[in-house]
DNA sequence: TATTGTGAAGCCTTTCACAGCA
DNA sequence: TGCTGTGAAAGGCTTCACAATA
């Protein structure tokens, strides 16, 4: 814990896009990073990379830039994910079915080990028409222990607006760590549980306003 | 066009945030709001608040706190959604087939008016299967009349990452005036169309660091 | 030579603290 | 009285510019 200085949040944000890049970069088969390229790529200032990364080793050489493999790997150091995380997805309707799908997870360590719904049979009707059931879904009466039993330590709620809260706190109350709460409406949780809630509109909104003035 | 003086990013972002934290009030039948309750809901110091709100006008009452529907409003109109925005949506897959049936979008004015895809035989059978077709899905081949015909103004790309530069350089020479990129693979457009890469697991890379650290 | 790593400067953002006002 | 609106102070982040070095 607390394993670094004080590291400014934006740093860590752009770290996460950072990563993208360089997953990227090596998909295009490249060696080599200069942090002008990185910068390029995520719209930054050199120097602003270069700074990011400072915080935390020297993972450059001179004269030649950043090892993308190498980077990649401190990266994922940084941030905490060289090591699996397991995940439970709450709410099985279009989006919570989409993110079981979702294959860029398991690239980067996230797995979704368990999924739960009000109505088990009803969603894993669609999800197998679909294209076969990933993860058996469970009802969501049998959260605590499947937490539990499965070591699951990140929730994600993809349920309706309504129901988020009352989801946040049973998540709670199973003991996960962190919560992401992709519904519309924003939860609240104690001290003690990381939370993040991911606004869909959010980017749009942005969008529309960098468009609009 | 540059209706406002400079605004700091980090208020656009956060005005985003208060507009849910609004919307969730108003669906609670809140009237009145003070800068402290919106501070504790979305997580920021109330004189942040007032500032963000000031930077466009007087919003509040003095003694009293702002009213909801009103300030909705205007974070509305400042933020430029306070009309219909028509979108395409490229990439017909989980997440964008969910992305078409997202009941929020079009609670805050983003209106899907055309779904492409490279194989929308395909595709129009899971989502009918599904729960009826919300728009037809075309084959992206029309993509440039019909971004023209519909008068589209946004692409959301939700293709798989080798294919998202191709779809922006279509996007960009259909003339949309903005492009939001779901896809994991970060794309680069002309400077005059605004741009907007969105990484899902960002917000996870975001809560593990916090995790971990 | 090319590019990193970094002190220092400058800029921007947040927070404080209180005047202003319903 | 209670909460907004805001100048000024504090704090934090970004950028510059260049020394260090592969």
């Amino acid at each position: 814990m607390a394993k670094y200085p004080k590291i400014p949040e934006a740093t860590i944000r752009r770290l996460s896009n950072y990563l993208k890049a360089l997953l990227d970069l090596e998909s295009k088969q490249e060696k080599v990073a200069s942090s002008a390229l990185i910068a390029t790529i995520c719209n930054v200032n050199a120097a602003q990379v270069r700074k990011d990364f400072a915080y935390f080793g020297e993972f450059g050489i001179r004269g030649m830039g950043y090892n993308v493999k190498e980077l990649k790997f401190h990266i994922k150091e940084i941030l905490g994910i060289n090591r699996i995380w397991r995940i439970a997805v709450v709410g099985i309707g279009n989006l919570g079915s989409s993110l079981l799908m979702y294959k860029d997870f398991l690239k980067q360590n996230y797995k979704i080990v368990a999924a739960f719904d009000i109505d088990p049979v009803k969603v894993i009707g669609h999800i197998s028409e679909q294209m076969g059931k990933p993860v058996e879904i469970l009802h969501i009466d049998n959260l605590k222990e499947v937490v539990k039993a499965r070591n699951i330590e990140i929730g994600i709620i993809t349920t309706p607006p309504q129901e988020a809260q009352k989801v946040a706190n049973l998540l709670v109350d199973a003991n996960v760590k962190g919560i992401l709460n992709f519904s519309p409406s924003p939860v609240r949780v104690a001290e003690h549980v990381k939370l993040r809630n991911v606004f869909f509109t959010a980017a749009l909104d942005h969008l529309v306003y960098y468009m609009s003035n």
